[in-house]
RNA sequence: GGCGACAUAGCCAAGUGGUAAGGCAGAGGUCUGCAAAACCUUUAUUCCCCGGUUCAAAUCCGGGUGUCGCCUCCA
């Protein structure tokens, strides 16, 4: 496959560095908070690389962290009275609440800072060691101008940078341009580790340089995050780990756009941000995952309820379409005819697409349009019944390509567990209906949509369907 | 000031040289007791504007305009 890489601003063709194995990291959230829409956006987004990946048959193995030392976190800790890693902790658990709503799977590990001091200690000193950092006073500094590739992920030029960066009170820096691998204690009562250097807690672009390393090694296929992580969070990363290791850090750079909301970025320290928390409230998890790939994972996306309700609407269609195929299993039988085997065959060329579609560089956008185009051809080859087997083999299609995009998986609750109550109702509407006496019918059918459960007559009987 | 991204129908959105995918919303029709769902038809002579290259441009080049982002914690 093709993936656009920031690195060298071109789409190339996927070389893992190992056959059939892909090393993936990917910068996970600071754990002070419920995640928002756009913090959402990566999880989603890289889930699906790596499903996709897997989906080709490589062995991943992925990463993503959590900050969960950081100043967010503990002055949250101070406003609420609480310890820092009560703060953390909390947020973790809420965060693979919202992520396995949104059918995002769970990295193979997800390693906290606080459980990486030790790698991360050695980092620093290892690069103090080779005379890329230097302590002054309980802080260390990484020295930025010592490293020559300084720039080249995010196209920026050194000298520019001067303009911008800035010494801030206390510090004690031999050049603006340089950043803190550690920073010493302020006081007391702040959590801290101890180091060579003091006490003390890491500076936030060490973390992933450390934590990558550890579970990945020292030259990983692909790391990903936010396109607001290219600097300087991933360029200094890039400084640490290849100073350090003496090896390309990573060869696949891969950044995701973000989401707007009222034509500005979404973002925590704006305070415009729609937690996906509430979101939840109103729409489901699908929905919100269906919006994030309808468009191209590096484009923008603004936000608005409006492109909720498209999004909505269109999982909609996909749902029916995988309803209707359920009913059509439970009650039908026979196995394929030959028109439906020729049917089911033409079906390939889906999937030829749906490949191409993802190959270049994610495109999910084409990806669905595929699906669409794939349950078109299900339901006009549905429309007058199928047999049992037909049926069963379109949704394992659907789902096969469905799956990828980690669509389609919250099980729309069909025809389960019927209370006896509802059944009696359902068999006197349908007595109701064969004495045309209509009235009656439409009102156990409003009865029931009451009740969250909606009855659709078809030729093959009625199908229940529960919100 | 430096660097970068984007601009396609009412809305969302793909498409990077060969004559505009897909979805939502709307209109008409088929099916249905009525619905729902589904299916069929329909909705951009045109891709922000102006030039240029080419047999051919939404796609390439030049110049504008507009929106946004990074350069400071942020996905």
């Amino acid at each position: 496959m093709k993936i656009y890489n920031t690195l060298t601003r071109k789409k190339e063709e996927f070389v893992p560095i190992e056959e059939g194995k892909v090393k993936m990291y990917v910068c996970g959230p600071t754990v002070y908070n419920f995640f928002h829409i756009g913090n959402a956006r990566p999880f989603v987004v890289f889930d699906t690389m790596r499903k996709y990946l897997e989906y080709r048959g490589y062995k991943v193995k992925f990463v993503q962290n959590f900050t969960d030392v950081d100043d967010k976190i503990i002055n949250r800790a101070k406003e609420e009275g609480i310890t820092a890693s009560e703060v953390s902790e909390k947020y973790i658990e809420e965060y693979y609440k919202d992520a396995a709503a949104l059918n995002v799977k769970k990295a193979n590990v997800h390693p906290k800072v606080t459980e990486t001091m030790q790698d991360i200690i050695n980092f620093v000193q290892e690069l103090i060691d080779k005379g890329y950092a230097y302590e002054v006073d309980g802080d260390v500094y990484y020295r930025t101008r010592m490293f020559d590739g300084y720039g080249k992920l995010s196209g920026k030029n050194i000298d520019d940078l001067i303009a911008g960066a800035r010494i801030a009170v206390g510090e004690d820096k031999e050049d603006p341009l340089d950043f803190a691998l550690w920073k010493k204690r302020k006081e007391e009562s702040e959590i801290a580790w101890e180091s060579p250097w003091g006490m003390g807690r890491p500076g936030w672009h060490i973390e992933c340089s450390a934590m990558s390393k550890k579970y990945l090694g020292k030259t990983i296929d692909i790391h990903a995050g936010g396109e607001d992580l290219q600097f300087p969070h991933h360029e200094n990363e890039i400084a640490q780990s290849e100073a350090c290791n003496c090896q390309t850090f990573a060869n696949y750079w891969m950044h995701n756009g973000y989401i707007n909301i009222d034509g500005t970025k979404m973002s925590k320290s704006l305070g415009n941000f729609k937690t996906v928390r509430d979101l939840l409230e109103n729409y489901d998890g699908e929905t919100l995952r269906f919006l994030i790939l309808s468009g191209h994972y590096r484009g923008p996306i603004d936000f608005s309820p409006e492109i909720l309700t498209q999004s909505e609407n269109g999982l909609k269609r996909m749902r029916n379409s995988k309803s209707n195929l359920k009913h059509l299993i439970a009650s039908g039988e026979g196995s394929m005819t030959d028109a439906e085997k020729e049917t089911l065959a033409g079906f390939d060329t889906f999937r030829d697409k749906f490949i191409e579609a993802m190959d270049d560089d994610l495109n999910t956008a084409d990806a669905i349009s595929v699906v669409f185009e794939l349950i078109t051809a299900i339901n006009t080859a549905v429309k007058d019944g199928a047999s049992k087997e037909f049926a069963q083999k379109a949704l394992d299609f659907l789902h096969e390509l469905t799956a990828v995009l980690g669509l389609l998986q919250q099980e729309v609750e069909e025809k389960v567990e019927i209370e006896p109550e509802i059944q009696a109702l359902i068999d006197e509407r349908q007595a109701a209906r064969k004495a045309k006496d209509f009235a009656r019918a439409d009102e156990i059918r409003d009865i029931l949509k009451a009740q969250g459960i909606t009855l659709k007559d078809t030729p093959q009987g009625v199908q229940v369907i529960r919100d």
